[in-house]
DNA sequence: CTGAAAGCGCTAACAG
DNA sequence: CTGTTAGCGCTTTCAG
């Protein structure tokens, strides 16, 4: 139950596995009749070619390794859906490997890619990562790597993410236009660049406005729908004015909807809500609840459009790294019309 | 800038490079201090070992390949996930391949897969695939395959599957013991084992409790929002009396909860409905849709185990092939109460 | 148009 | 304990 090989072919037809070989991959020098009776035996032997020993041989080997913190997260697997895709349809395959958010794991797989001899590399770091060493090393080893979303300035290397600063300013206005004056916002931890962003795109756009920006109206907490209602319970406690609220993500937002709805206060009538993210349930809540979009899928699609654009240019590292920002969009629904 | 190589390390070190090879892999009759020498000169030269090479030697690859329609769908990310998770645990990698529900694409995931010498493969199977062929050609090879959730019994292999019987019963029985009589139940194409299943456990509840079953009232069609839509509409058209919905999946359900909501019909008081699947939205929709929980991420670790159980005792294929049928879980939300 | 030959980097006997 | 040797199955010159 041996697989078989050129030479098997080679062997049944009277040639030489060198002519099979060639023959396979279509050389241009081979007869039609061979190649045709080749084609023929290789079906009927079963035969599927061996890509070790081609990878080996060439130094090619297709694959892209991704790596990711989780697939639990229907960010991260959008991402990665869109990311196979594309990479399928340009003949990649792709090598998967979460690192849990756990540094010596995103180490782990770095190795693990290059003992692979991956083509290059698709990541987006750890939130324990506090060294990048292990993702400087690629590029001296000049191994393509491109980052999304979560990127880091200080690795240098293409990347690609959505435009946070301008998603916060978006969802504000938005709400400002909609007539709101008092427009809370709901964020977390400061350390991670996306967050931080939407936050400076929410000051700027109070500022354009000639809004105030009132610091007792700012939250900051763990990502949670009870982040969510907590904000909202206090703010009702302490009997603060407010028209507005902007959640840094979906499900804090969602917190702040079923909050007003338990206070009887009426959304989006009293107080208009926005969040950030538009995850699936958003559109199908009652009342469906506005939001930016981060375009997933299609950031995994750019990120591996971008990837195979400069390997092919062959001077991966060559360029200053190339980056593309995504724009976050709008989507209006009830809650804040 | 060529990649270090066993030479290289043995050369620096002036010993054969069979010694470093034997060094790096801990073989037990190498002095101590070469080990260590070699180990060193390792670092110092940024070795990685090259996989292909030692793969094509030793025809171990130490991947297994990951065969799903989407990963846009949480159900599939989430086993995918569960199932890298231990795989990783246990020093094997995966190569992923999306055949985004369509047959050919899912041959040339298997395909691609033999050809990388994959030691395995796990996969749910397409739902436009009706001949299984490609699965069954797996078997021959000694390959081993295990499918999970969408399996099926002509191919006789082991897998991982809830039971979707007992799911179904279960939620038939939750809406009759909730006061219905007249259950309609939304399924979809009949060759798919796990939809065939709720099925059969829907008509069994029905007998147990007395009921009648109503071939009027059951539906097959393609899954999607739109099939929960268009069911309820022709039901409300044709004026058929029915009190409950059982959908075989979440976003039929949740057309069909649009649906009556679009035709003014109270859920749950005058129709009560739960799906199947338990996705992230239906906690948050209002109503809060009744579900079955199929304990994804669990299934992915289970089938991970049973896979590598199964090919460390060496006769993948030899015993008659083993199942794991893990709970349903029955979610119950106020679109049934 | 086909064949011969070298070798990718490693594993695994076997010899010493 | 270390070295020699023979490949794994293919790609890729170079001859013919």
């Amino acid at each position: 139950m041996k697989k078989t090989t050129i030479h098997d072919i080679a062997r049944e037809l009277n040639i030489t596995f060198s002519t099979v070989a060639k023959a396979l991959n279509d050389h241009p020098r081979i007869a039609a009749a061979t190649k045709e009776a080749v084609r023929e035996m290789a079906i009927k032997l079963n035969y599927q070619q061996n890509k070790l020993a081609s990878s080996l041989r060439s130094g090619r080997t297709g694959i892209v390794g991704v790596l990711v913190p989780t697939l639990d997260v229907s960010f991260f697997s959008s991402v990665v859906h869109g990311i196979e895709t594309v990479m399928n349809e340009n003949g990649y395959n792709i090598l998967l490997y979460q690192s849990k958010e756990i540094y010596e794991d995103e180490i782990r797989g770095v190795d693990t890619f290059l003992q692979t001899r991956v083509e290059g590399i698709i990541s987006s770091v750890a939130l324990s990562t506090k060294n990048y060493d292990h993702f400087i090393d690629l590029k001296k080893r000049k191994i393509p790597l491109l980052m999304f979303d979560r990127t880091v300035d200080e690795i240098g290397v293409p990347y690609v993410r959505i435009d946070d600063y301008g998603g916060g300013f978006m969802a504000t206005e938005h709400l400002i236009k909609q007539g709101c004056k008092r427009i809370v916002h709901i964020s977390t931890d400061q350390q991670v660049e996306i967050f931080k962003e939407r936050l400076r795109g929410y000051k700027e756009a109070l500022l354009k406005y000639g809004l105030p920006i009132d610091e007792s109206l700012i939250f900051y907490g763990n990502l949670s729908i009870e982040l969510g209602k907590n904000c909202i319970k206090k703010l009702v406690d302490e009997k603060v004015d407010f028209d507005g609220v902007f959640a840094f993500e979906d499900y804090t937002g969602l917190g702040a909807l079923k909050e007003l709805k338990d206070l009887k206060i009426n959304v989006p009538e009293q107080v208009k809500v926005i969040a950030f993210a538009n995850e699936a349930f958003g559109a199908h809540i009652t009342p469906s609840m506005s939001t930016v979009d981060q375009q997933t899928v299609k950031m995994g699609e750019e990120a591996a459009r971008l990837f195979l654009k400069l390997i092919k240019e062959n001077k991966y590292y060559e360029n200053a790294p190339e980056q593309i920002i995504l724009d976050p969009i709008l989507i209006q629904r009830e809650s804040s019309q």
